[in-house]
DNA sequence: TACCCTTTTCATTATTTCCTCACGTTTATG
DNA sequence: CATAAACGTGAGGAAATAATGAAAAGGGTA
């Protein structure tokens, strides 16, 4: 399922706010009207979805009610009027959030960070080419999903938040294997090598996850 | 628990909306400033809270970020100031929604109702092809009936709820079973089993009902 | 009690992940 | 350039975890 179906018929507005989303770790599927945005969520559905008010075709309370009749989604409603009846239409049709053109690019981002924390607790990861949920324990590189291993995914995560930043081998080993492991050591660089064979291009020459000599290891994006 | 506690100062305010509210049928608790409402908040709960950013001691947005460090239950804020990190920060601290005074009542008991439609009365769960009905407690896969044991249903509830979210198998176990139960944990998995069979198009290469190794399971749409 | 249905247990098989170890490669250093 | 230490690699087997099938236990009802 995608993160955001976004119902939007002005393309320069959507791409924008596309990449934007992008950025921020959402997939997002785009529909330029309403018969196309519904029959997409009736296909794949989406976690959040945003509709313009006014699409050709359908209009966008209209998609609203019908996606209203089968699920209780999240909908935000985007709107270049500025009456009340209009507001009280969107939240009468079932919006949870409503915004108004033109709209503050950062406060549409904090409405969707806080619909999906609070909704799907999910804080997504987004480190350059790679997307880590966390709740959902997947990774994706580049859109295609990586099958890693608990132990891989656990790694992952404690470079990639300390993206930059050159981590000790023991303290990676005491985070992820705890204090009291009687694992090897060496264990870790096995499990760094098949993270590698994951996620580099050229697992021979490692361009994210670097080797420090003598410390330990650092997330690059 | 009160359907609707009121944090505002103002008490003209505060007592015309308590009216409008009463009569809209919610019923009311009003607390003049922060701690206050905090307070009983801790004591009796709420369904939603309306914030007033500006309370005297403690302000609004930190009644908010409190609230929310315990509960996931619906706010709103309500401030006079109307500018853009105001607004950030209602939303960062957690807020459902936002409204700026001076707000027109009709727009905030159409969000409020919203707010109690969606949350409070949204008895049917629909997650892709399936509909579930939590208070006939009936189950549709693409509009067939699935004939479900309880311990099957309350476990595929709790995957639905948290769809796309990998839950943890002892939480599972909790959750169900009780804390206090002296079932083996791996009854879980044959439920797991049980519930696959039922609704997986191939139990065998379940498409919904996902694996996480050494974690737990997953509900995929 | 006998029946039916649900739930649980248990033993077994299947699968995935993890670890170790030996050996090869790279790096820092004198 | 020689050397030692640190790191990378590949493979086999151990260990951990899940899935399965069958059977027993439990609970309600006629």
């Amino acid at each position: 399922m995608t993160d955001i179906l976004l119902a939007e018929d002005n393309e320069e507005m959507a791409g924008l706010l596309c990449d934007f989303l992008n950025a921020d770790g959402y997939s997002v599927i785009h529909c330029t009207n309403g018969e196309e945005a519904l029959a997409e969520f009736e296909r794949n559905g989406a976690r959040l979805v945003i509709l313009d008010i006014m699409l050709p075709g359908i209009d966008g309370f209209a998609v609203c009610r019908k996606i209203r009749e089968s699920s209780n989604t999240s909908i935000i409603i985007v709107s270049a009027k500025t009456e009340k009846d209009d507001m009280l239409n969107g939240i009468v049709s079932g919006a949870d959030d409503y915004i108004e053109k033109p709209y503050d690019i950062d406060i549409l981002l904090a409405k969707i960070k806080g619909i999906f924390l609070r909704r799907y607790n999910s804080e997504i990861l987004s480190v350059g080419f790679l997307k880590i949920n966390k709740s959902r324990r997947s990774v994706f590189k580049n859109d295609t999903p990586l099958e890693l291993t608990q132990k891989e995914f656990d790694l992952l995560c404690l470079l990639a938040e300390n993206e930059g930043k050159t981590l000790n081998k023991d303290m990676i080993f005491n985070k992820i294997w705890g204090l009291d492991s009687f694992s090897e050591p060496q264990t870790l660089t096995v499990h760094i090598k098949w993270l590698r064979q994951k996620l580099e291009d050229d697992p021979k020459k490692p361009a994210h996850i670097i080797t420090v000599w003598g410390v330990g290891y650092r997330y690059e994006r």
